[in-house]
DNA sequence: GTCTATATCCAGATAGAC
DNA sequence: GTCTATCTGGATATAGAC
């Protein structure tokens, strides 16, 4: 690959990157439908024209999102469950993590939120829903073997694993919302409080 | 008023009412800006020029909608708390009403989950908005007080009670939209669960 | 009160110049 | 790779007949 070629790509991942972030707040305050293209554009500095030059249509600006959000969250749940720890100290990291993560950036709030979105949207792009039926699950899957895993040790409250996988994002996605809506203004809770409903101490 | 005017009065009043449950099913599932006037009045079973002699807009319907469900929650709330009974009772006729509320019938968590969406929408209707601000946290102060009450007798964890309702309506929040999401497919978790966050025994 | 037909507008997407 | 100008479709809202 030539000099120019290589920099054109770095351009192009780039604005891909830049339209991406973008796209990523707007649909979250607006939604699909509510989001216009021009309003992306116009937002990321950039003509409505060249939107086109790197995405085929809104729906796949959409799409991509959705990829990127739910692999960003299997894959910090998969490395969470490799590391050598006992389920309770990962269950209290996978909540650090996350209220952290939320309190500090949004972004991440706004991943869990795009995801609940498009899954109770019907107007979501077919594709989308694809990704979500074939990819979603996995982070409850990963969570119902790590509690699993706790009340074998006696460490973990004794319900239906998977129910409680369910409560677990469950409650998250509550959070990841109130987040979202009322942005810095709300302080995550401790999470001490969140772990009562799993743990037994 | 005469007969035919009375008549006419119950048509129109029942005409609005249908309107407003396609529209809050419709609303949940494709949100403001994705539900068209034309799918409204297909679902009610009438013409789309006859939705505009009951409602200006689409945004006329989606703030009445907004108001409705606001003042059913609060209502529910506050007479919640009028009634002679401790705060740990209070708290789980609370969660035994929004659970099985979720689970019986869908409508309930719906209120829910489109107020969360007017909330966090940048293109929510002024009017809708106006009911929120000046609405909207009524049934958060209730809670505080309640919780408030039972720190009082001992019963409840020693947080600060405002942060404490906060967290109780993300969760319930929380579990209205995986119920949205999942529908039937979904059974509630176990209100001690729960309450194991709230409450000290 | 209800319908059908139509005007109007606006957003998504394309074409072509630079 | 980027922009401006334009086409096209579809959705809201209105007008007017019954």
């Amino acid at each position: 690959m030539s000099r120019n070629k290589v920099l054109n790509e770095k351009i192009k991942d780039e604005r891909r990157e830049q339209i991406l972030t973008t796209a990523l707040r707007l649909f979250t305050k607006r939604g699909l439908a509510g989001t216009r293209i021009t309003e992306i554009s116009a937002q990321t500095g950039i003509s409505q024209g060249l939107i086109y030059h790197y995405f085929r249509s809104k729906e796949e600006i959409f799409t991509a999102l959705i990829g990127e959000a739910i692999d960003k969250i299997n894959h910090a749940a998969l490395e969470l469950e490799k590391l050598k720890l006992t389920a309770k100290e990962k269950i209290h990291l996978a909540l650090d993590g996350l209220l952290k993560g939320f309190e500090k950036k949004t972004e991440t709030a706004d991943y869990y939120f795009l995801i609940t979105h498009a899954a109770i949207s019907e107007s979501c792009p077919p594709e989308a829903k694809e990704i979500i039926s074939s990819r979603n699950e996995i982070k409850y899957e990963v969570m119902a073997r790590i509690f699993s895993q706790g009340q074998k040790d006696g460490t973990v409250k004794m319900h239906d694993s998977h129910e409680m996988a369910a409560l677990f994002f469950s409650t998250i996605n509550g959070l990841a919302l109130h987040k979202a809506i009322y942005g810095k203004g709300y302080k995550m809770p401790d999470k001490t409080i969140l772990l009562s409903m799993f743990m037994n101490d």
